[in-house]
Parts: C-alpha cells; sequence; structure tokens
DNA sequence: CATACGTGGTT
DNA sequence: TAACCAAGTAT
C-alpha cells in the first residue's frame, strides 16, 4: 500500500474535496439536516443509523417514518409495548436490532434522562450501538472528531491508499487511515459524505473514477486496479435446511406463537414449526395429534448464512386449546398487523391461497 | 478471529 | 439464476 503516514500532510485536501462534493451532491434524507445546517434531532439519527444497520436506505425509508411519527422521542419508545414494537419492525430484517431498540430507550430514559450520552466512548456502552453505530451518532448528531468505518467508507478507503491487505485483516489498517482524513471541522458531513461516495460514484463494480471528487488522491485509481478493492477471504457455501410450519384455523382465526428471545427470528409473532434452525432440519413432528392434512407449495426463504425450504401442514379440526403451544387466536382479516417477519409472512399468504381454492 | 443473524435489490 | 451485497452487533 501507500503509506497512510505519506497521504497524512494532504488529509486535508482530501475532506475539502469531500465536503465540497457533499456541499453540492448530498442526498436529502429524512433524518439528515442539509450540508453545513445544525445536526437533526439526536433520537432521529440514533434510529436511523440502527434501521440503516446492513440495510438499504430504501428499505428503510417508510419504516423510519412509521417509528418517529408513533414514537417521537426516546420516552414514547420506551413506554410502548414490546409486541407492538417488534411487530411494527416485522420485515426490516435482523429481528435483535429492535430488541435492543427497545432496551436503549429504556437505558437512555432511566439513567440518562431521556437524552443520549454525545461522546462515542458512552454511546458504545448502549444495547445494539457498536463501533460504527457509535462513531456515527457521535460524529452526525454531536460534532465528536473520530472515525465513522462501515463497509462503505472501507472501500473508499481502501481504495484512496490502494490497501491491497483482503478485509477484515485490513480493517485496523483501515481505520487508521480513516482517523487521518477526518476533519475536526464537520466530521458528521466528512462521514455521510464517505458513505454517499461509497454507495454511487466508489461503488463495489465500476467505480466512476474519472467524475470523482478525489480523483487526484486516489492510489488505486492511479494505478488503474480500483475496482478490485477492497479485496475480501472467500464465503462459504449456504448449506440447505428443510421445515414444516404448522397452521392451525378455527372460526376465522389462526393459531401464532411468539418465538423464543434469541435464535432465529427471535421475539416475534410466527406460526408454530418443527424447530428448524441453521443448524438443522426441522423434526417433521406436529405439536399435537390432529387431522393434519399438506398444503400445496412451499416457501423458499433465503437467510444470511443457509437456504429454508419451507412445507405447511394445516389442520381446521376443533382442537384441545390444552394441547396448543402457548399463543394467540390472530383474526385472519388482520393478519398483515400481526408483524410476521417476511418467511412467515409468505407462508400465511401461501395457506390462504391453497385454502381459497376449496 | 469466526459465526449467527433478514431481507430485497442488482448483476 | 445464483452470487453478491447493504450506514453492523453480539457472542
Amino acid at each position: 500500500m501507500v503509506g497512510v503516514q505519506q497521504h497524512t500532510q494532504y488529509s486535508g485536501d482530501i475532506a475539502s474535496a469531500l465536503l465540497a462534493y457533499y456541499d453540492r451532491h448530498a442526498r436529502d434524507l429524512p433524518w439528515r439536516s442539509p450540508p453545513g445546517t445544525p445536526p437533526p434531532d439526536s433520537y432521529r439519527v440514533w434510529m436511523s443509523e440502527i434501521m440503516l444497520q446492513q440495510t438499504t436506505v430504501a428499505a428503510v425509508f417508510s419504516y423510519f417514518e412509521k417509528f418517529t411519527e408513533r414514537w417521537p422521542d426516546f420516552a414514547a419508545l420506551a413506554s410502548a409495548d414490546d409486541a407492538d414494537v417488534m411487530a411494527a419492525w416485522a420485515g426490516l430484517g435482523y429481528y435483535s436490532r429492535v430488541r435492543n431498540l427497545i432496551k436503549c430507550a429504556r437505558v437512555v430514559v432511566t439513567e440518562y434522562g431521556g437524552e443520549l450520552p454525545e461522546t462515542s466512548v458512552e454511546l458504545a456502552k448502549l444495547p445494539g450501538i457498536g463501533a460504527y453505530t457509535a462513531a456515527a451518532i457521535a460524529a452526525i448528531a454531536f460534532g465528536e472528531r473520530v472515525a465513522v468505518v462501515d463497509a462503505n467508507v472501507e472501500r473508499v478507503v481502501a481504495r484512496l491508499f490502494a490497501i491491497e491487505t483482503p478485509l477484515p485483516a485490513a480493517k485496523p489498517e483501515i481505520r487508521v487511515a480513516v482517523n487521518a482524513i477526518t476533519p475536526a471541522d464537520r466530521p458528521g458531513d466528512f462521514a455521510q459524505a464517505m458513505m454517499d461516495l461509497g454507495a454511487s460514484l466508489c461503488s463495489v463494480r465500476n467505480p466512476q473514477c474519472l467524475i470523482c471528487p478525489l480523483k487526484m488522491h486516489c492510489a488505486a485509481q492511479k494505478a488503474g486496479f480500483a475496482e478490485t478493492l477492497p479485496r475480501k477471504a472467500a464465503k462459504k457455501a449456504k448449506p440447505e435446511r428443510t421445515g414444516i410450519a404448522f397452521w392451525i384455523e378455527r372460526d376465522g382465526h389462526v393459531w401464532l406463537i411468539r418465538r423464543p428471545d434469541h435464535g432465529m427470528l427471535g421475539g416475534m409473532r410466527s406460526l408454530p414449526d418443527d424447530g428448524w434452525n441453521a443448524r438443522a432440519d426441522g423434526d417433521s413432528l406436529p405439536p399435537f395429534g390432529a387431522d393434519w392434512s399438506p398444503v400445496a407449495g412451499e416457501v423458499v426463504h433465503v437467510f444470511t448464512h443457509f437456504r429454508l425450504t419451507l412445507r405447511l401442514t394445516a389442520t381446521a379440526a376443533p382442537v384441545d386449546e390444552s394441547c396448543l403451544p402457548s399463543g394467540e387466536w390472530w383474526p385472519l382479516k388482520s393478519l398483515d398487523s400481526a408483524g410476521l417477519p417476511t418467511l412467515f409472512s409468505k407462508a400465511a399468504k401461501l395457506a390462504i391461497r391453497a385454502r381459497e381454492k376449496f
């Protein structure tokens, strides 16, 4: 790589060029203030950063609007019912985020007087806030000069300094480089500008180097191999799993359970199933003896680390309530408001479609 | 350091 | 279509 030290003397130029680009091209997003203006409400910065973890801007829009309208501040969110908040998150994925979102709001209210602490060190102690999010909130909402490093920034910086070490081994080196170019003035705008650049011109494939504001500073561009960086370790193949979900219907209602807090789709409302997980197929055993019949079709759903083929088995016969797994009857007419994660939302759709054929 | 943890869009 | 990837965190 080209030494970071060697570039340090130019770091001001990099920040200046990037901020000038941001002043002209910043995306207008609901959780942002315009370049160079006072920061948004830190609650909204926090909410957006949690939602944006491993999640695209396009997917976040409607959830951000829904959450901030319904729960406009920490006090409102802290006093909400868990089930309502979990259901509102359904479909966004990575459900540990919403469990931690609730926890964090309650800690902020009970231990911080309803306002976020203002330093990255204190922020990182809160549930659901790791190194990236702590730095992002501190820089964007509170103006702390701190290195904000997400996947976009890793890519931009790996190219800027031609860092050829593969990820994740290159992370410490990248962090040092980001710290060296982060300005004391407008660190929040700088962080968002780096992420905007990584999300647009400095994209994974086909980076638009010719019109990049950092072209003159970019070692990989000069060497002609920007698109090959950052290097990454090869990924493992996804295992295939199978499982069965159980559709238990009576008088226009279906029986829904709440999943355990830990593990796949933790804490979410779901159909009962046969115990499939990341490590093993389901056991195919219904939760109780009844007149079960298979539902035609299947749901194929791809998770981060395995692919699941889920089949459905249904019963509509009267059942002994005491046999049912812990749960609740949910009206079919308002199934949309149950907050089922996408896997079970697909399964429910399949069951209802099969049912309408009769 | 590796693994578990969702979902939808892009190529 | 299968692979890759996104404003990561917790363990």
